[in-house]
DNA sequence: AGCACGCCGACT
DNA sequence: GTCGGCGTGCTC
């Protein structure tokens, strides 16, 4: 009886693939280890084991495994169920989700190098020119990689070459798998044992006095060592205010031993937490509600407006369930996992707190992946979205905070999945509890409440009583007519911000640079400079006099004249981050500014450098983007300041309205933290505009009812689903032809569902690809599943039609 | 997704 | 003739 394995395979192919394993083997192997398979002509992959079966594959010829790299296995038996509810729902390969829950380093890939044949004695005079260049390559290195030849030889194609190579046995080729984990290791530098006593240490110190530097750097190790502290040999250079040299020296004299230590990058503390705050009444009230629901088994939203302390009573949660010995998840968008919030969780739980966040590099990790495996004592696990891929063992918790973040939908690379409506699956799996919390809930969310399917908690008043910003709205329509605007500034901004100042207050400005960055315009022929590869003007940074684009980085210097009419009169309309900063530093020349966006956060601690300078009052004002609408806690920002919210409000989405109104309120949270209630002031074209009018009144029951109304109507999530297919080519015609096809094979689908399109959105051609959309809707009557599955086999058929052979084609469910 | 294979036009 | 372009089909 042969025995094989069904193995996933990392790329986007919607089959399993079979293989042959021994009947050792099999017995050995579990779901969810990893094998190393051959896969086509010449590849090697890190394949996950699906299942372990006995039928032999009637078609095709069957290849035996590599090997097999793990003991145990990598991926749990609840996440490849996991996976499966992902690549089903969201319409992709198993290997999709693998590529996006295993961490790099977990994926070995092979690579071709190229060796010398020790076999054969090489006749120079047999050999061409190019044959030559290869052979003496490797005369003065062991091997060679195919992209290191093809830079030797100046061009690509060098597969025939070396085929040719091989066959004459000049060399062999050989496929390398590498593993890119290496444990990173510390040196630590001990005094050699002898010294322990001190009538021989005594002697040493002695005999050092024609080295003083060298015999303050024992001294110095001596100090540092008391009580078997391990030393760095940095921590020893700084202490002893010495040289890597001199500590050098004196492990050559072997009076210092140096020692090197694999260390744990993500576990370095193990002190005790500290007490918890005292909960105030409403928070306890809240808590104890939170928990009755979580005793109806039901997914539960917490409504808390900002500065409600929410996190108050995740930590009581999540200290419940470490104390029971539990896992917890707590998500976050990306940009809300800031220092100031991983050092308050590390404050109350220590080392059982793990980070997972894409600015982690890939061996931290792994190691985060390995901690939770392996489960040896309970941790939270902070993270942002694919957090939720983690091989969780016993999580009895999962808190999404800021719920309403769209940042929680991935987009690019499939999968393209929800975190949050996965958290509520993966929650189900796991018979685990799961908590959303946001001060401004998605109306999907707040929906799934009023329905009963989720229970709603709400937190109405701030920490301590503290009073909500008083919010005023701006009509700055009039302020122009009435000439009260200096550049982007009211003059009832500019009171307000002196207001402030004068009360050693920080001011932050909110401008939301979507479609706001500035564009270089000519003023003689109205032309704006196009990015070459995508359909939308470059966009103009004063920092570098640079013009770039958003989609793709394209970037030039600014021209002298316009390119279309030679005109030198040339001029910026519109306006973002910098041009308000630049207006600032007009209006209030002795005060410092700070700008808070992509451009200034690109930096690994760029981030917090901004937010310490505001801590420390080193700032007087900070301008951003809708970064700073997240998590941040400043506790003398008295003011807050929204320079324009015409387009948030004008934005062609759906979901605009409700964005718009999360954005604004989220920001107007972040004025009058403390006792002194804050000021918000809102400059718009439009005040009597429902959304500010609500905004101004707190009133999201309004801004509920009137957008639910609104979805209601034309047909939009929460009441239908909505499926969104995107095609991209490099011609135009291509592309929409394919959207064409697309949309008349899917006439065929369910009475009562709609296709839309094919439609070109906004931004029609991005990196030199044009793209068209085609949004399936369907209503609650209709079973997502049975659609998917039609879309599937469209696209099946659609992949098979020779035209269309180099049009992408996406599915993207629950689209934003 | 890669990657080989194959057919075709453009050059040393 | 050879190189490199791209269209096509396959991966257990």
């Amino acid at each position: 009886m042969s025995h094989y394995i069904d193995v996933i395979i990392p790329l986007p192919l919607e089959r399993l693939f079979a293989y042959r394993v021994t009947a050792a083997e099999a017995d050995f192997l579990e779901p969810g280890m990893r094998v190393a398979v051959p896969f086509g002509k010449s590849k090697i992959y890190t394949g996950i084991v699906h299942h372990i079966h006995q039928s032999p594959p009637l078609n095709y010829e069957v290849k035996d495994i590599e090997l097999i790299v793990d003991e145990l296995p990598t991926v749990t038996k609840d996440q490849l169920k996991f996976w499966e509810w992902i690549a089903s729902y969201y319409v992709c390969s198993l290997g999709q989700v693998m590529r996006a829950a295993l961490p790099k380093s977990l994926l070995l890939e092979s690579e071709t190098i190229i060796l010398k044949n020790p076999d054969t004695e090489v006749n120079d005079d047999f050999l061409d020119d190019k044959q030559f260049l290869i052979m003496e390559a490797l005369l003065h290195r062991p091997a060679l990689k195919v992209k290191e030849v093809m830079d030797i030889l100046d061009r690509k194609s060098v597969l025939p070459i070396l085929k040719k190579m091989l066959e004459q046995e000049w060399i062999i080729l050989q496929e390398e798998v590498y593993s890119t984990y290496k444990p990173k290791t510390v040196k630590y530098i001990f005094l050699n044992k002898r010294y322990k006593d001190e009538e021989q240490l005594k002697n040493l110190l002695d005999d050092m006095t024609r080295a003083p530097k060298q015999r303050d750097t024992v001294m110095s190790l001596f100090m540092l060592q008391t009580g078997n502290k391990l030393v760095t040999s940095k921590l020893l250079q700084d202490r002893a205010g010495v040289s890597r040299a001199i500590i050098k020296a004196l492990i050559d004299k072997n009076i210092f031993i140096e020692e090197e230590q694999a260390i744990d990058r993500v576990l370095d503390e193990k002190e005790q937490g500290s007490e918890l705050f005292e909960l105030q009444p409403a928070q306890q009230e809240a808590l104890n509600e939170i928990r009755e629901q979580f005793a109806a088994g039901k997914t539960t939203l917490l409504h808390g407006v900002t500065s409600s302390g929410k996190t108050e009573i995740y930590v009581r949660l999540i200290q419940e369930q470490l104390e029971l010995g539990n896992q917890v998840l707590y998500l976050l968008p990306e940009i809300a996992l800031t220092t100031q919030l991983i050092s308050r969780l590390k404050h109350y739980f220590k080392h059982q707190v793990l980070v997972y966040h894409s600015r982690y590099n890939l061996n931290e990790r792994l190691e985060v992946w390995n901690h939770v495996i392996e489960n040896k004592e309970p941790y939270v696990i902070v993270g942002a979205r694919s957090a939720i891929l983690l091989p969780f063992q016993n999580v009895k918790l999962i808190i999404v905070d800021e719920e309403h973040e769209t940042s929680f939908k991935q987009f690019d690379p499939d999968p393209r999945y929800h975190a949050r409506d996965a958290a509520v699956v993966l929650g189900h799996m796991k018979k685990a509890d799961v908590l959303l919390g946001s001060a401004t809930p998605s109306l999907e969310s707040y929906y799934n409440t009023t329905l009963g399917k989720y229970g709603l908690v709400e937190l109405k008043e701030r920490y301590g009583k503290v009073l909500m910003p008083e919010i005023q709205i701006i009509d700055i329509k009039d302020k122009h007519k009435r000439k009260k605007m200096k550049g982007h500034f009211s003059d009832s901004l500019i009171e307000q911000m002196q207001e402030a100042f004068k009360n050693n207050n920080q001011v932050i400005l909110f401008q939301n640079r979507r479609g706001y960055a500035p564009i270089l315009e000519c003023n003689t022929c109205g032309n704006a400079p196009q990015c070459p590869n995508c359909d939308v003007s470059l966009t103009f940074h004063q920092y570098k006099k640079q013009l770039r684009c958003h989609y793709c980085g394209y970037h030039t210097i600014v021209p002298p004249e316009c390119p279309s009419c030679s005109s030198t009169s040339l001029d910026t309309k519109g306006f973002g981050t910098q041009q308000i900063e630049e207006e600032f530093k007009e209006l209030f020349p002795d005060l410092k500014i700070a700008r808070m966006d992509l451009d200034t956060t690109r930096g690994k601690n760029s981030i917090e450098k901004i937010i310490e300078q505001i801590d420390t009052g080193e700032v007087h004002c900070l301008v951003g983007t809708q970064m700073l609408t997240k998590g941040l806690d400043f506790r003398n920002v008295s003011l807050v300041g929204v320079l324009s919210a015409d387009t948030m409000l004008n934005f062609p989405d759906f979901r605009a309205h409700e964005r718009c109104f999360h954005l604004l309120t989220q920001v107007s949270g972040r004025a009058g933290r403390t006792a002194e209630r804050g000021k918000v002031l809102i400059q718009s074209y439009n005040p009597e505009h429902q959304i500010l009018q609500q905004v101004s009144t707190y009133d999201y029951g309004a801004m509920f009812k009137d957008q639910l109304e609104d979805r209601y109507q034309f047909k939009y999530p929460p009441y239908q689903r909505l499926i969104r297919l995107t095609f991209k080519n490099r011609d135009y015609n291509t592309t929409l032809q394919a959207g064409q096809w697309f949309v008349n094979a899917l006439n065929q689908i369910e009475h009562g569902v709609e296709v839309l399109g094919p439609e070109f959105p906004a931004v029609t051609r991005v990196r030199n690809l044009y793209q068209v959309h085609v949004m399936v809707k369907m209503g609650k009557q209709h079973h997502p599943n049975t659609i998917k599955d039609y879309i599937r086999k469209v696209k099946r058929s659609f992949e098979s039609i020779k035209g269309f052979n180099s049009v992408r084609c996406n599915v993207d469910v629950d689209c934003y």
